[in-house]
RNA sequence: GGCCCGAUGGUCAAGGGGUCAAGACAUCGCCCUUUCACGGCGAAGACACGGGUUCGAUUCCCGUUCGGGUCACCA
C-alpha cells in the first residue's frame, strides 16, 4: 500500500485462556510484522465487561514471552498511543461516537438488546438483523430521551444501497451489497465500545497497517469499511487467516475444546514445537520443503503470500512429532533439567543417574508428560512374570533366563566398577566363558532389572540408572521369582 | 435460510494449461538393533463432480455438491 513501516497488532480480549488459533494469529501478526522490520503492538480488548476473567492479562503476557512473540507497544511497555487498555480508552470512543451521531452518520437507539439466543432451533433461525426501527427517530426528540436519562445504545447508520467492497491480502476483492450490512452497534448503553467500533478507533489512532485476524472476521469486515468511511480515515490493510478447525472437521474454538496454549505446556510439548507447528497451519514457505524452523528463521521467512485460504485440521500426530524435534534437539544440559523435574519426584530421593537416564530418554520422549510413565519401571518394583523372560529373537525364555541370572548375579555382585565400560566388560566376559550370546545375557538381565520388557535404554543403561544396589536388589527378587516358580 | 469464503492423498501442504502431481505427519513393509524407540530404505495413498475455453485442463470460467464462516448492546 504504502512505504509506511508495516504495523500490526494482537488484541486479544482478557478471557482466561489463549486459544492456539489466537496465537496463531499473534504469531502470524508478529511474523508479518517483523518480516518487514515493523512493529508488533499488543492491545488488551475487554470491553466485554461480563467476560473479563481476573488474571487473564497475565496469561497473555507470559503466553506471549513463552512463545517469543515479543511485542513493542503494550499495556506493560507503553508506547506512544497509549494506554493499550481499551477500559482505559473510553471517553475516547464515546467522543467519536457522538461525533458521528452530531453529523447524522449514527443515531441512539432504544430498543432493548437483543442478544443472540443460544438456544436458537435448528431451522427455523429466522435470524433477520435489527428493523432500524430508531433510525427514524426525530433527532431532537432522541437527544431529549438521552437527556433524560434512558438508556440507549449509538448505532451506525449503513447505507441503504449501493455495494462496498474491500480487497483482503488473502482472500482478493470481496464485495457485499449495503443492504446487508447491519446498523452496527458502537456504544453499548452501558457505555462501552463494542469490539466492531473500539478495534476500529484503535487501530487507526494506533496506526496499525495491516489489519490481521481469523477470517471469522470476513463477513464483518465491510462494516468496518464504512466506519473508517464516516470517519474519514484510510482503510488498512486487511489480512485474513484460515481457521483452524479440529479433528473433526469444527471451528477449534474456546467452546469447543481444552486447546489453549496453556493446555498444551501442561501436556508436555515445549513453546517452541507448539509455535512452530501453528505456523504451518495455513501457511507454507513455497519451494523450501524444510519444516522445523526457529522463530528467528520464520521471521525471515514469512511472507503473506504463502497464507492459505482453505481452513486448516490441526493434528496432534503431526504436534507430537515436531515436539519430538525439537526434544531431540534441546542442548543435553536443558534436557537433563527438564527430566530431573520430573525424576526427582518420582524417585523420591533415592539416588539415581541422571546423566544416563536424560540420555537414553531423549531420543525416546514425544512430549513431556510421557515421562513418568516411562520411568515408573525404574521407581517402582514392577510384578515379574515368566512371560517377562520370553524374547523369540534372543531365544529366551524363563528356564534359560534363570540360569543366565544365576550365572551373571555373582559376577556382577563382584563388579565394583558399575559403569557402561565395567558392565560391558563383565557381560562380554561372561558371554565368553559361558558360551552364552549377547542377546540372551541382555535379554534376561534387562527384564530381571526392569520387569518389563519395553525400556528407554538397555539393559545396561537400566543398570546403570538403577545403581548397583538396587540392581543387585532386583537381580535376586528376579532370580527368586524364577527358582521358586520353576515346575 | 440469507450473505461471504473455500475445495490437491486420512492430515498439513508444494505446484500450476502439457509434470511419472513435490515434501512432511500418520499408516504399512524391510534393514539396523540386546526389545521398544531412534535411524536408514521403501510402499500404498490425491487434483470433489458436471459443463465450457483450449490442440491440451488438476490448473482459467460457470454451475453443482460438499465443507467452513457469519448473521449479538461477544470478540
Amino acid at each position: 500500500m504504502t512505504d509506511r513501516m508495516i504495523k500490526t497488532r494482537f488484541a486479544p480480549s482478557p478471557t482466561g485462556i489463549l486459544h492456539i488459533g489466537n496465537l496463531r494469529s499473534a504469531l502470524y501478526e508478529y511474523l508479518i510484522a517483523k518480516s518487514k522490520g515493523g512493529a508488533f503492538i499488543l492491545r488488551i480488548e475487554d470491553t466485554d465487561r461480563e467476560r473479563y476473567v481476573e488474571g487473564a492479562v497475565e496469561v497473555i503476557y507470559s503466553t506471549l514471552e513463552a512463545c517469543g512473540l515479543q511485542h513493542d507497544e503494550g499495556p506493560d511497555i507503553g508506547g506512544p498511543h497509549g494506554p493499550y487498555i481499551q477500559s482505559e480508552r473510553l471517553a475516547l470512543y464515546q467522543a467519536y461516537a457522538e461525533e458521528l451521531v452530531s453529523r447524522g452518520l449514527a443515531y441512539p437507539c432504544f430498543c432493548p438488546p437483543q442478544k443472540s439466543e443460544l438456544t436458537s432451533e435448528e431451522g427455523e433461525a429466522e435470524a433477520f438483523g435489527y428493523d432500524r426501527r430508531c433510525r427514524a427517530l426525530d433527532p431532537h426528540e432522541a437527544r431529549e430521551r438521552r437527556a433524560a436519562g434512558e438508556a440507549s445504545a449509538i448505532r451506525q447508520k449503513m447505507p441503504l444501497e449501493g455495494e462496498t467492497s474491500f480487497t483482503d491480502q488473502v482472500y482478493g476483492t470481496i464485495t457485499v451489497q449495503n443492504k446487508e450490512l447491519e446498523d452496527q452497534i458502537l456504544l453499548k448503553s452501558d457505555g462501552y465500545p463494542t469490539y466492531n467500533f473500539a478495534n476500529v478507533i484503535d487501530d487507526h489512532l494506533m496506526e496499525i497497517t495491516h489489519i490481521v485476524r481469523g477470517s471469522e472476521y470476513l463477513s464483518s469486515t465491510p462494516k468496518y469499511c464504512q466506519l473508517y468511511q464516516a470517519l474519514g480515515w484510510e482503510i488498512p490493510e486487511f489480512v485474513h487467516l484460515p481457521l483452524i478447525l479440529g479433528e473433526d472437521g469444527r471451528k477449534l474454538s474456546k467452546r469447543h475444546g481444552s486447546t489453549s496454549f496453556h493446555d498444551l505446556i501442561q501436556e508436555g510439548y515445549l513453546p517452541e514445537a507448539i509455535v512452530n507447528m501453528i505456523a504451518f497451519l495455513g501457511w507454507a514457505p513455497g519451494e523450501e520443503t524444510r519444516e522445523i524452523f526457529s522463530l528467528k528463521e520464520l521471521e525471515s521467512l514469512f511472507h503473506i503470500e504463502g497464507i492459505n485460504k482453505a481452513p486448516a485440521v490441526f493434528s496432534y500426530d503431526k504436534l507430537n512429532w515436531m515436539n519430538e524435534q525439537y526434544i531431540r534437539a534441546l542442548p543435553f544440559e536443558a534436557w537433563r533439567g527438564r527430566v530431573k523435574e520430573a525424576a526427582d519426584s518420582a524417585f523420591g530421593g533415592r539416588p539415581y543417574d541422571l546423566d544416563m537416564l536424560a540420555r537414553v530418554l531423549q531420543p525416546r520422549v514425544t512430549k513431556l508428560s510421557d515421562i513418568p510413565g516411562m520411568i515408573r519401571f525404574l521407581t517402582d518394583r514392577l510384578p515379574l512374570s515368566r512371560e517377562l523372560f520370553h524374547n523369540k529373537r534372543a531365544r529366551l525364555d524363563a528356564d534359560r533366563a534363570a540360569f543366565v541370572l544365576e550365572s551373571l548375579y555373582p559376577r556382577l555382585r563382584g563388579l565394583s566398577d558399575w559403569t557402561e565400560t565395567g558392565l560391558l566388560e563383565t557381560l562380554e566376559k561372561a558371554g565368553l566363558e559361558l558360551d552364552l550370546k549377547k542377546g540372551l545375557l541382555m535379554g534376561a538381565l534387562r527384564a530381571g532389572l526392569a520387569a518389563q520388557q519395553v525400556t528407554p535404554g538397555g539393559a545396561v543403561e537400566t543398570a546403570i540408572i538403577l545403581g548397583r544396589s538396587e540392581s543387585l536388589e532386583r537381580l535376586e527378587i528376579a532370580l527368586s521369582f524364577l527358582n521358586e516358580d520353576k515346575t
